[in-house]
DNA sequence: GATACCATTTTGGGATACCAAATCGGTATC
DNA sequence: GATACCGATTTGGTATCCCAAAATGGTATC
């Protein structure tokens, strides 16, 4: 693996994992020393990482993106555009049978999965509904989306029947597309991107002294 | 003006423009020396536009990206998507004002206009319309749709009566907005997709000897 | 104590040097 | 004539060096 990949994934899963936290300046001397590579490779990395809007330019220098609240609800419609699109496509489709491989990731998550699962399937549910489609073009979006959102859901205050009611929405879309009933599909797919997105933006907000007390930047709505 | 930015600007014209063919490859020395630049912007540059789709690794070289007739097919559905979506809420606006500048864009049109004008425009109507939206992701989305498409649509053969026909449904979709149908511009909107979608392929796949004659390599659907 | 100023350090942008791997040419072999 | 082989060249990946601009920190001034 080249040192540009080896760099973005790393410096990728730092961002992702809160262990650079939102608003935090970087440099490129820092993540130089840091993952023992040149400043070739880590420019490069830093490059990629932009465009997928993990990082930022604040001036001259590389900033890590805060967590911008507008945002979260600008990128809730951005999804539902491409998630509902998609969605009506695996329905459309003769072979439908990807449906039970992302009900069976669904149903790996029991009561002693550790959060980091839970977080990770819930996120790899969308993805891997939009690869059924076969858009490659909306598959990157709802990565892309789902990429952007990670973090702040990474620190939503979820309770268990909170994860328990999107883990029955994700089932119920399932058996949607199964009967290949797009409409339905579409309507809770719908649903669910919406309330996804009330839930995360009031936590946030309600949340945000807590948030900048531990050096977060957060971005008003 | 950095040097990353010229490179970036220039290249991408010139990948736009054809004058650097589809499918064909690129070397980093060759751009260094041709635009006056080292290696580290030239390398910049070159992620960049990777990322736009505009070019592509082949092994461990650089490539313009071919024209793919596939993922035309793809790009329309995506388009519709978000499109859609973005006039859906531009339609829902208080203030639709922005439409009348749209229109004035369109109007500027007329049978002495330069091949190359249309063709902006024609593009940059779909580009503005989604800004009106008001969502920085349905705009991206969008603005990354149309470069994608932009070699494949100058390329396209089109007579008076599609360019005339366009422009109609352009003016259409506008009224539709104008008196807040979201419905009938959405309906509307997505006709003009697939009618647009319909038109290139057909286009290219026919002419798909000749541009293979004038070195394009050319991906079949 | 606040502030304006200047020397120092740090930073990102760019240029260049080096390397291993891939490519290309030419030649020998069959 | 086709092909296998081998050395020269080219290429992308990386490290390092230089530079101008910006940030920093200390100091003098009011």
């Amino acid at each position: 693996m080249s040192q540009m990949q080896n760099v973005e994934r790393q410096l990728r899963e730092m961002i992702l994992g809160l262990e650079i936290g939102p608003g935090e300046r970087l440099t490129e001397r820092w993540i130089e020393s840091r993952f023992g590579a040149s400043r070739t490779p880590v420019r490069a990395a830093l490059l990629r990482l932009e465009t997928e809007g993990l990082i930022g330019r604040d001036g001259r220098g590389w900033t890590v993106a805060p967590i911008n609240l507008a945002e979260l609800g600008q990128i809730a419609v951005y999804r539902e555009a491409v998630e509902v699109a998609a969605v009506r496509l695996t329905a459309a489709l003769e072979d439908r049978g990807g449906v039970e491989v992302i009900a069976a990731m669904l149903d790996s998550c029991d009561a002693d999965t550790p959060r980091e699962e839970w977080h990770r399937v819930g996120m790899d549910f969308h993805i891997e509904l939009a690869r059924l489609s076969g858009n490659e073009f909306l598959l990157r979006a709802v990565r892309d989306a789902m990429t952007r959102l990670s973090r702040a859901r990474w620190l939503e205050v979820r309770d268990e029947a909170a994860l328990g009611r999107a883990w029955a929405e994700h089932h119920a879309i399932l058996a949607a597309v199964r009967k290949a009933d797009a409409d339905e599909a579409a309507r809770l797919l719908s649903a669910h991107i919406a309330g996804s997105r009330d839930r995360l933006v009031t936590s946030l907000h309600d949340d945000r002294r807590g948030l900048r007390a531990r050096g977060f930047a957060v971005v008003a709505a």
